[in-house]
DNA sequence: CTCACTTTTGATAAGCATTATCATTGCCTG
DNA sequence: CAGGCAATGATAATGCTTATCAAAAGTGAG
């Protein structure tokens, strides 16, 4: 599965005259093993492990690079600073944030489309994507309040 | 309505011990005015048309007291700056963005209570709110891309 | 395999947007 | 209406992102 994507990307790279140098590979390579969805701060400290002399201007173009071709989303959580995740095909998912530490969990029931067809009547845009985020509060924190709760009884 | 609840905005700043100020009065009045979804340059370039010699700290500095107190919402829409609209009382809505000419236009019908229940079940969260953009090509891009292709027949 | 060409890289400077600082102004309560 | 304190506006400082440029590295031809 991560060397058949890898494979892909290289294949999607070559095609457009990119060239597949190391720090580009490193970063792809991190990114389909990190399953999380870091910052740019994150991914720039999390590749310096492996490649102590990478500059962060490198971390920013390569990742507008793989934007633009398609390997790699953006996400904005409360409007806060923008997260990346690799763009895996067929996995259509949308993110669900802990109000209270920040979690992010993924979660793929989405039924958009019984809701799509009405809103393009109603309002005459041809819709092409959407994305959905949902907030509230994980188990963890969940629990944790209600034992709050419990001890002010 | 407007009058009624730019009151209750008074009334709120008035609890918190926020002093009600000329500043703080032009941004709310412009905003409620202003049905769009203005980012922080365009209030601040419309409000110094009636208050030539407002800062943009002031502009910056109500604005995040207006989000703290609930009045204003953050919107990001393909992750680009933030843009803002005011929290009107039983207003659900999301919004409908166009790929080509950047149009937002808000639709109300959103059925997402028929998805939480299940998502809640899966993932153990506690759902408190949720925001969904749709993407696409607004009326007028629509017609136009049809013309384009006819040409090209 | 080597060379030559072109892109990419890393270090650094530049550019913007946002936030902090601070003397002055102006709300608000008594 | 006067005193106290928060808010304002101008400006400096910060921090994130992009631009610049010489050196390094990838690629294709021979």
């Amino acid at each position: 599965m991560e060397e058949t994507f890898l494979e892909a990307v290289k294949e999607k790279m070559r095609q457009k005259g990119y060239k597949i140098t190391g720090p580009r590979l490193a970063i792809i390579r991190y990114l389909t093993r990190e399953k999380g969805h870091p910052d740019i701060q994150e991914i720039f400290e999390d590749i310096r492990v492996e490649k102590p002399g990478i500059g962060m201007a490198t971390v920013y173009r390569t990742v507008s690079l793989l934007l633009e071709l398609g390997i790699l989303r953006a996400i904005t959580l409360r409007g806060h600073h923008l997260r990346y995740e690799l763009n895996w095909p067929d996995h259509h998912h949308h993110h669900l944030v802990c109000n209270r530490c920040g979690q992010v969990t993924e979660f793929g029931n989405c039924n958009f489309q019984l809701m799509s067809g009405e809103i393009e009547q109603v309002t005459r845009f041809k819709i092409e994507e959407h994305a959905l985020e949902a907030y509230g509060l994980c188990p963890q924190c969940l629990s944790a309040r209600l034992d709050y709760s419990t001890e002010n009884i």
